[in-house]
DNA sequence: GTGGCTACTTACCGATGGAGAGTGACCAGG
DNA sequence: CCTGGTCACTCTCCATCGGTAAGTAGCCAC
């Protein structure tokens, strides 16, 4: 359940449907499509670096993989390791807090996966009741 | 350009990490803040009116959740009942479809509802750290 | 001394999201 | 008869966001 851990006793309880909740703010965060697929990808493969995690998610731009990461990092879901050599060699890999989002991303993206078709089908469906609508 | 209108064949597995795949699509979709909480207040409290739920979700502007719902009506998530009377009335529900996706959906909710505190912890030392460095 | 490697950073620009006012249909009150 | 209120939008304006592409830094091979 909860963690034993906990520095200061939280808020009863925090509520992503309140308006400025930071529950809501993470919940957009980890929710964003950038960082399901870096994380995605980070629980499947384990470490990885900048350019090789680019060619994984075919389509990020260099400045949202950028930002992604860093928003990761600080949020305490990603670790950043540089190594200090040349050419620059930096790996990025999940803390253990980011391993325990692994569980409810994968179900997200399977869900994603199995039901696409039904979602393309009624996408057609809807398009041309609305047309018949027009 | 290539027509994505003849998506009936089902391709053997849909990939989120290939570039211009619905299912990354359809990812982002159903990640996006104000669906999350839609389809979450929609799977809890059943079907809802439109102002109602506007209220549930503190914060939304009637524009976004016009739009939330439009998608997730199109997408086959939500069936939308509108009563012919005056003033207008309009009903918004789960679908089945948009029943499956209630467990991924609460699980990363309540994931960040629970480690919001973790988070908020790690963004702070992250903040000292870069305040030190800068 | 030019090009290449890696991991960024910056500038620009079109797309997206939020705030707020307007719309249409009808009815109750004055 | 005219105003105000209800509900579900719809439209307009502006700020922020995401994508594209070019630039930066340090060092090495050619």
């Amino acid at each position: 359940m909860a963690t034993a851990e906990n520095v200061t006793e939280p808020m009863a309880s925090w509520d992503p449907y309140t308006r400025g909740c930071p529950s809501r703010d993470l919940l957009d965060q980890i929710g964003s499509k950038w960082a399901v697929l870096v994380l995605g990808e980070l629980g499947k493969h384990g470490a990885c670096r900048f350019t090789r995690l680019r060619q994984r998610l075919a389509g990020v731009s260099e400045k949202m993989l950028t930002q992604t990461l860093r928003t990761l990092e600080r949020d305490g879901l990603v670790r950043r390791t540089v190594y200090p050599e040349v050419p620059p060699h930096v790996e990025y890999e999940l803390t253990p807090l980011g391993q325990t989002l692994r569980g409810p991303l994968r179900a997200l993206t399977q869900w994603s996966v199995e039901h696409v078709d039904e979602v393309l089908a009624a996408r057609q469906e809807y398009d041309v009741r609305a047309e018949g609508t027009a």
